[in-house]
DNA sequence: ATAGGGTTAG
């Protein structure tokens, strides 16, 4: 934004603080106005509006003195957001003075839009107005806030025309925006000319180094002080935590303590995150229960949250749940902290769970609560309450910084709910797009197999001059893979070294060795591992155990087993592919030999889960599960469907009856595995014709596949799943995956 | 008479 002021021309003997206009009543006189006492008190907007009512009633507001103190408790109340209601009656005041000018930049300084802060202060100067050195501090931290660097030098000339750098506040601001703007020369320039230093301008100075990751200078600024606040130890901890020093935080912290420099709840709050952000629960522990000893902070939301955030990152929902519940007054913090502990430890369910709970609370939920909701509708198929939230950020969260992260986390919720259609509009409709939402758009049409219009994204992101990452090319080879497209994934794997100068990682050779097993080119398959600088992991020897399966290749698929055995001897997945491709074979003492080694160790197996979303409420159903309240209904479904797939000519592949065990182990339960209850379930719950939209936590298999297609041909319905890997669109009759996966 | 600077949870 460019800001043009217009030219100041101070008179030499320009005062810098401005007499009381002669209208004004003597203070003492105010001091007993009832009205003006009660404005103490004041915590909400509705008893905000009474005060001034009996203002107006009194004459009080009248008065630039009583009019200055209701616009302050509007602009720094804790409480509410009264700048909009400070505007509105600043607005009708004829002849502002000086406090109530600064008052009204102190305002949007310190709101979320600085900016304005500065656009009010060209109005002020224009129409006459002169900053006095009160002025300078707001404007400087508009500038510092909004990033605002030349205007931030304009200013910096008007103060020194004005010469108010002798004063010590305008001083440590002047630091202060130039540390925040990354100009540590001029803030260091201001800083040694200056002969007003004190700790509050060396504190700033330590900001400035810090936050541009200069540790070291800051510490030096530190070690030079004489005398140092807790402030001043605050401003170093949060340096190192900026840094990624939570080790270096930690000492600061306990060598205060050593000094016997009293904590304050800034010095908590960072200790405490920097044990979440380390992962140190042990000394969070100890912080936590140096907290509840009662040192004053017991009702301290801030380190209330802080600590629900250290408990749930380091994997102690529970504590983090039983904190949050027994919080006697909750922000929208509180909220979004325990969301997203539950995210970020996949439990995507309690995240809605709780987000329900929070809307009925009567919380707004704000755009970082989205950014934590999205994710797990993603995850679950919820496309509903993901729709509802869409309508809720075009609605309420409009302007807010995040908006391209919104929209670009629409993208994939909609991508991961089987909706592509959706995420395209989102993602059209986008003013401004940051490289991930053209990641998120390319990995959507990967996912639906839609190869073809990946790349045609991709060759634009190019024209408008976006770089790619290594997370775009996970994204366009997988999109091969989907696809079996070996030339184009081959071409691309080249160009991203060769070209992008990217170099591949794991998931990268991942993509290309499944291209490779899936067109039966094992050799070349192993050359790649040789040749590739990281270890393969379970997922590359998995997809090539499935591609030996593909292809009938035992002997390479017992040394793969073996492989994927030695690096994952907990997953029972290898041990049931190795036997379903002897069964294939029909090596049958082969697959009782491996049958025992399983039930002799007594894996863990992941249970199939298929869900899904009817009426915003989300189904979720496992193999031969009876547990749902229309289980009759749905299992006289369920026999319906297998008479008509029957008259259909379907015939179950009974050589891949132990398919199943490969990923839905249960004896003879084939026809009802948890897509197929899901499947059902959706067919009596929805009008003829309806799509249904299925999510399901593992592959879908062969017999389920064949099934799912037959049946959108016979109930006439689009029929969409998700499996762990990509979407199947299943319409009359065929899938999109043209039965390659 | 009245106001302003540095650190602080997701």
């Amino acid at each position: 934004m460019a800001l043009s002021y217009p030219p100041l021309t101070v008179p030499s003997s320009h005062p810098l603080h401005f007499l009381p206009s002669s209208s004004d009543p003597p203070y003492d006189i105010l001091r007993t106005q009832p009205s003006l006492s009660l404005l103490s008190n004041c915590k909400t907007h509705q008893s905000l509006r009474e005060i001034h009512a009996q203002m107006i009633k009194t004459g009080l507001h009248n008065t630039n003195y009583a009019l200055s103190k209701l616009l302050e408790l509007c602009v720094v109340s804790p409480h509410f957001d009264g700048l909009p209601y400070a505007v509105s009656v600043f607005e009708t005041i004829q002849e502002p003075n000086q406090l109530i000018w600064n008052t009204m930049l102190r305002g949007h300084a310190s709101s979320s839009d600085p900016v304005s802060a500065l656009e009010l202060y060209v109005r002020m100067v224009s129409l006459g107005h002169l900053p006095n050195a009160y002025t300078f501090p707001f404007l400087l931290k508009s500038c510092a806030k909004s990033k605002t660097f030349e205007e931030g030098r304009q200013i910096h000339g008007q103060v020194m025309k004005l010469g108010c750098d002798l004063d010590r506040y305008v001083h440590t601001s002047l630091i202060s925006m130039y540390a925040r703007n990354g100009r540590l020369e001029d803030a260091r320039k201001v800083f040694d000319k200056s002969s007003q230093r004190d700790v509050v301008s060396y504190t700033a100075l330590i900001t400035g180094y810090a936050s541009r990751g200069d540790v070291r200078s800051a510490r030096k600024v530190f070690d030079e002080m004489s005398e140092r606040d807790v402030v001043s130890w605050n401003a170093m901890i949060t340096g190192y935590i900026e840094n990624g020093g939570y080790e270096e935080a930690l000492e600061f912290f306990k060598e205060m303590m050593r000094m016997n420099v009293r904590p304050d709840e800034g010095t908590l709050v960072n200790v405490v995150s920097a044990c979440a952000q380390s992962g140190s629960i042990e000394l969070g522990r100890q912080v936590h229960s140096w907290v509840d000893d009662d040192h004053g902070f017991g009702s301290s939301l801030k380190i209330a949250n802080a600590l629900i955030d250290l408990y749930s990152k380091c994997g102690d929902v529970d504590t983090a749940s039983g904190l949050f519940e027994r919080l006697s007054y909750k922000d929208v913090i509180s909220w979004n902290t325990l969301i997203g502990g539950y995210t970020h430890k996949n439990l995507y369910k309690e995240a809605l769970l709780l987000f329900q709970e929070m809307l009925r609370s009567g919380e707004s939920p704000d755009d970082v609560t989205m950014l934590s909701v999205l994710p797990a509708c993603a995850h679950l198929g919820a496309i509903d309450i993901g729709r509802w939230i869409h309508l809720y950020i075009d609605k309420k969260l409009k302007s807010v910084t995040n908006g391209s992260a919104l929209r670009t986390s629409l993208i994939d919720m909609y991508a991961k709910c089987g909706d592509i259609e959706a995420a395209q509009q989102v993602f059209n409709s986008m003013i401004c797009r940051s490289l991930s939402s053209w990641n998120a758009m390319i990995f959507g049409f990967a996912m639906h197999g839609r190869a073809n219009a990946a790349f045609d994204l991709f060759s634009r992101m190019r024209k408008n001059g976006v770089e790619p990452d290594d997370i775009t090319f996970i994204g366009l080879l997988s999109a091969c893979s989907h696809s079996g497209l070996l030339d184009l994934g081959r071409h691309i794997f080249k160009s991203m070294t060769h070209e992008y100068n990217i170099a591949p990682k794991l998931e990268h050779y991942g993509c290309m060795i499944d291209l490779l097993g899936h067109s039966g080119l094992f050799k070349e398959a192993e050359e790649m591992i040789q040749r590739m600088p990281v270890e393969p992991d379970g997922v590359i020897w998995c997809s090539l155990l499935k591609a030996c399966k593909k292809h009938g290749n035992l002997e390479l698929a017992e040394s793969f087993a073996q492989k994927l055995i030695k690096i994952e001897p907990e997953n029972s997945g290898s041990y049931v592919l190795l036997s379903n491709i002897y069964a294939t074979a029909g090596r049958w003492e082969d697959v009782a030999r491996i049958r025992a080694i399983l039930n002799g160790k007594r894996l863990k197996k992941v249970p199939g889960c298929s869900s899904i979303e009817i009426d915003s409420v989300v189904h979720e159903f496992i193999i031969g599960d009876k547990l749902h309240p229309q289980s009759k209904e749905i299992y006289g479904m369920l026999e319906e469907i297998d008479v008509l797939l029957e008259e259909a000519g379907f015939v179950p592949d009974t050589s891949e009856v132990l398919q199943e065990m490969e990923e839905e182990w249960k004896e003879g339960a084939l026809r009802h595995h948890s897509e197929k209850l899901a499947i059902a379930f959706g067919l009596i719950s929805t009008k003829p014709g309806t799509k249904l939209t299925i999510v399901k936590n593992l592959r879908v298999c062969r017999n389920c596949h064949e099934a799912t297609k037959l049946i959108s041909k016979i109930y006439k319905r689009e029929i969409v799943a998700r499996d762990r890997t990509r979407f199947h669109h299943f319409s009359d009759g065929v899938c999109s995956c043209c039965d390659y996966w």
